[in-house]
DNA sequence: ACAAAAGTGTTTTTTATACACCCATGC
DNA sequence: GCATGGGTGTATAAAAAACACTTTTGT
C-alpha cells in the first residue's frame, strides 16, 4: 500500500469504505415423508444465469420495509401452501465474493443471505408449481449439487434439525394436533437415524416426563392393535424448556 | 440466497422494492475472572447520538472487501489485545427501524447487525485506553441498560456461552495451555452456575472420557498440596465432537 | 388362528450424586 | 501439627439399553 492510508485518500469522511449490500434470505426447507423414512428438502430449480439449471434453495431479496423473518416467510409461502411449521434463523453467509453477481455488476454491491431453516408437515404440505420454475423435495441422502454455496448451507442446515428435535418440542409444530406415539417415533428415527433408541423405551421415557397425555382416542392404521392419539401438553413442557436432551 | 426469485433482479421497475443495507457488527465479548467468580462482557461507551453516553457493545459497519468475520475480528482488535480467544456468529437482527439511523437519514438505507460473540482470556485481555471513549468489563450480574437492542443480543450471547460450554471445548481455547483442572472448575462454575457438579465427580468423568493429559509437572498456589497441570488433547477429543453434554 | 401393531414389564448395565477420606504442601 | 487445597474411593440412587412378553385388532 505503499505507505498511504486508503482511508484518506479515497474519502475523508470514510463513508466510503462501508459495504452496500442487499441481502438475500435462503430457506432450507425440511420435511419428513414418514411413508418412505425419508427427510426431505425443497430445491428449486434456477433459470438464469448465474448457475442457471442448477437446483437451489428457494430464497429472495429482502424488500424495504420487510424483516428477514417476514422475507423468509414470504419465499416459503411462494413455493408452497401448509398449515403447521417450524422455522428459525440458521446462519449469515456474507463473504465477498460469495455471490456471482458481485464479480459480474462490479458495483461494489455485496450480497448476504441470511438463512433460515423450517420443518414442515409433509402431509399437508401443496408445492405451488408456477409452471416456470421447477420445485421438488428431495431426499436429503440424494440431492443433486446446489448453486452459490447452498451445499454448505444445507449441510448446516441439517446439523441444526437434528439438535433441534434432541432437545425441543419442535416435532410437534409439524405433527397434526393429535398424533400416535409411533408417528413422534418415526419423525424422530427418520431425521436422527435408526439408532437412536428402542421404541418401547421412547415410549417410556416420553411418558414418565408427562407432556403427553392420552386422548383416550383410539386409531386403526391397518391391521394390528388401535394406537392411542395422544396430545403435545406445552403447559406441562414448561419445565423442560432449557433442559437438554430431552427427547432422546 | 439472494434472489432466486428471477423478477426481483432483472426488472427494473422491481428493483425499487429492495432495501439497501449497512451492515454492522456487534460483538458480545465475554471473560472470566476466575479470582472474583464472575463473568464479565466487555461493553463501549457511546460518544455520538444515537444513545450517546449509553454503554453499547463493541461493534463496527463492514467496509469494502472485509468479511463478516473479519470485521469482528477488528472490532476486538481495536478494543482489546488479546492471544486466546473463540469466537463465532451469533444470530442476526435486522427489523426494519431496529436501528435509530434509519429513521433520521431516511433514504432507506437499513441498518442490519451480524452479532458475534467471543470467550477471552481474562489474564492475559488488555483493554485498549483511546482517551475517547470509555471500555470496560462489566459484571454479567450487573450490566447497565445498553443501547439499541444490545440488551438482547447481550442475553442471547450468555444463552449460546453456556450451551457452548456444555458440549464443546471452547474452555481450552481460553484456558492457558497447560491448567490445573481446578481452574477448569472454576471457568465452569462461573459460567454455568454453582449447581452443575461437584467438584470431584467433574474431575472424575473428565479425566475418564481421556482427552485431558496428564504433563506430570505440579504447581503450588499458595496452601495446600501442589496441582497437576493437564492439557487438553484435541485428537483424542476428537469421537467427542458433536456429542452432547461431554462436560456436564 | 395368526400376523401385525400397540403397549407393558423385567433384567442388566451404565451414569449420576453425594459424600467420606487420604495426600502433600505452607506456615 | 494443622489448615488448605489436591486427589481417590465408595455406597446409593437413577437412568439407559436390551429385550421378553402381553394385548388388541384385521384378515
Amino acid at each position: 500500500m505503499a505507505g498511504t492510508n486508503p482511508e484518506q485518500i479515497v474519502n475523508p469522511l470514510n463513508q466510503k469504505l462501508l459495504a452496500d449490500f442487499k441481502v438475500g434470505v435462503d430457506n432450507v426447507i425440511f420435511s419428513v415423508d414418514t411413508a418412505h423414512n425419508r427427510l426431505l428438502a425443497l430445491l428449486v430449480k434456477r433459470q438464469e444465469d448465474p448457475f442457471c439449471h442448477h437446483w437451489s434453495l428457494p430464497g429472495t431479496l429482502v424488500r424495504q420495509g420487510e424483516s428477514l423473518e417476514d422475507a423468509a416467510y414470504r419465499t416459503l409461502a411462494e413455493k408452497i401452501k401448509v398449515k403447521n411449521l417450524y422455522l428459525e434463523q440458521l446462519y449469515t453467509f456474507g463473504r465477498p465474493k460469495r455471490n456471482a453477481r458481485e464479480a459480474v455488476n462490479s458495483y461494489g454491491v455485496r450480497y448476504l443471505s441470511v438463512s433460515y431453516f423450517a420443518l414442515v408437515r409433509f402431509e399437508d404440505a401443496q408445492l405451488i408449481a408456477d409452471n416456470v420454475s421447477g420445485i421438488a423435495w428431495h431426499p436429503i441422502k440424494e440431492t443433486p449439487l446446489l448453486a452459490f454455496d447452498h451445499q454448505e448451507i444445507l449441510a448446516y442446515g441439517h446439523r441444526r434439525l437434528r439438535n433441534k428435535l434432541e432437545y425441543s418440542p419442535v416435532a410437534f409444530d409439524v405433527l397434526p394436533q393429535m398424533f400416535t406415539l409411533n408417528d413422534l417415533y418415526q419423525l424422530y428415527t427418520t431425521v436422527i437415524g435408526e439408532n437412536f433408541s428402542d421404541y418401547s423405551n421412547f415410549r417410556a421415557r416420553l411418558l414418565k416426563l408427562g407432556f403427553l397425555s392420552d386422548t383416550g382416542i383410539k386409531v386403526s392404521r391397518g391391521a394390528g392393535r388401535p394406537a392411542s392419539l395422544y396430545k403435545f401438553d406445552a403447559e406441562a413442557f414448561a419445565p423442560f424448556k432449557d433442559k437438554p436432551l430431552v427427547f432422546i
